[in-house]
DNA sequence: GATTGTATATTTGTATACAAACGCTTGTAT
DNA sequence: ATACAAGCGTTTGTATACAAATATACAATC
């Protein structure tokens, strides 16, 4: 099949579709310039136009496909310059949710990121990539929560599945995982004492590596 | 009536629907914490659902309002605190704009610049408020275009509807026009000599002081 | 009196039917 | 042969009908 159902069966159809879609496009079954036929995945996946035209919608908004109006909805294309731009917007932003996390975060929060630090450094002795890349990902989402802001995390999740598209060719490098705990728990330690400066500084270290081999998401 | 049949009429019924809704809560016609159900708008408006839904998602996207799954969508509020982070964000963004607008302008571009710079002068002598706001607008605009970069132009264009709503309460201040003329002048002279850095520091100087006074646009 | 179960109303979620717009092909006239 | 127009097929845009989910009100039972 084509992996439609077997998707959690949490949500609603539109969003399994959309989800079904966006990882499509992240994964590059489907390529640039392909055009979204709503008919044809409505018949691929089973369901109506309805959830497929909900799906489309929200692609739309961000920034994945463009919309001709009676014309059809087309892949868009991503060049090197655009994935560089986000890489650096990202830096800006996640530098800045570091310095209001440093601010803002409880001690709930601060627990939280510790005990995934922690885990960083079980898995990173174990080289057990797949379970830091998870991590990695919950320690950037907790930042975005502890900062308090939510259009940062707003926008940032948004840049998320830009990342992911952007990056299908450019595969992950495994030796930096030492390299990258030591960041996480400089990080966490400005944190932790509410140095917001520093923890920006960190951070935004942090994402020009990350962005310079692709390593973190 | 309400309004609705007076928006310009190209454009597609839910692009329509979705401006009324966006202007309605930009306005304070929704308030905070109203319920927006499909149906009612339906009616008022004389279209189907069908719309209204396309509507509604976009918002939603746009994180102006929530949806409780089948208990409708709500008009999300707005703190200071938001508002405030909307500013900084946005601080980021718009100097990094004129960082790359610096960079990459095209000679058509730096003259559309000129034109509008050469516009203010006239319309601050005038002390001619309407036009002044609305060339300010056009101004940034232009900056992002000449940025180059899709994604901050889409975050910027997004951001912009959270900040209209959120500074409804809070009144232009006219005095300010001779100094927001010379501030634009500053960014404009960087770019023109491609003075990267000075232009960012520029445009992030003016972006404060109008978060300060709540001028700019 | 409090709690729980059921019926009902409200609202969203999805499917389908129909209308309008656009591109493309084909046919005809010059 | 080419230019232009008419017709057809494809695809989106919109309306409507129906199904599913949830809250609410009310009654029954403990």
């Amino acid at each position: 099949m084509n992996g439609f159902y077997e998707n959690k069966d949490y949500g609603s159809l539109s969003e399994k579709v959309y989800r079904f879609l966006r990882d499509g496009i992240a994964e590059g079954r489907y390529q640039t310039g392909d055009c979204l036929i709503e008919m044809k995945i409505a018949e691929e996946l089973g369901v109506s136009r309805t959830p497929v035209r909900e799906a489309l919608k929200q692609l739309e908004l961000e920034d994945l496909v463009s919309s001709h109006p009676n014309r059809g909805v087309v892949v868009k294309s991503f060049t090197s310059e655009d994935l560089q731009d986000v890489s650096t917007i990202r830096h800006l932003l996640e530098g800045q949710a570091a310095f209001w996390a440093a601010q803002r975060v409880t001690d709930e929060q601060l627990k939280e990121l510790r005990e995934v630090v922690e885990l960083m450094e079980f898995y990173t002795a174990k080289n057990d990539i797949v379970h830091l890349v998870a991590l990695d990902t919950r320690f950037h989402e907790l930042i975005y929560e502890a900062s308090g802001s939510r259009t940062i995390r707003h926008i940032l999740a948004s840049l998320h599945h830009n990342i992911r598209k952007a990056r299908q060719s450019s595969l992950t490098l495994p030796d930096r995982a030492p390299n990258s705990l030591a960041e996480h728990l400089s990080i966490y330690q400005a944190i932790e004492r509410r140095d917001a400066q520093t923890a920006k500084e960190q951070m935004e270290a942090h994402v020009a590596v990350a962005a310079g081999n692709r390593m973190s998401d």
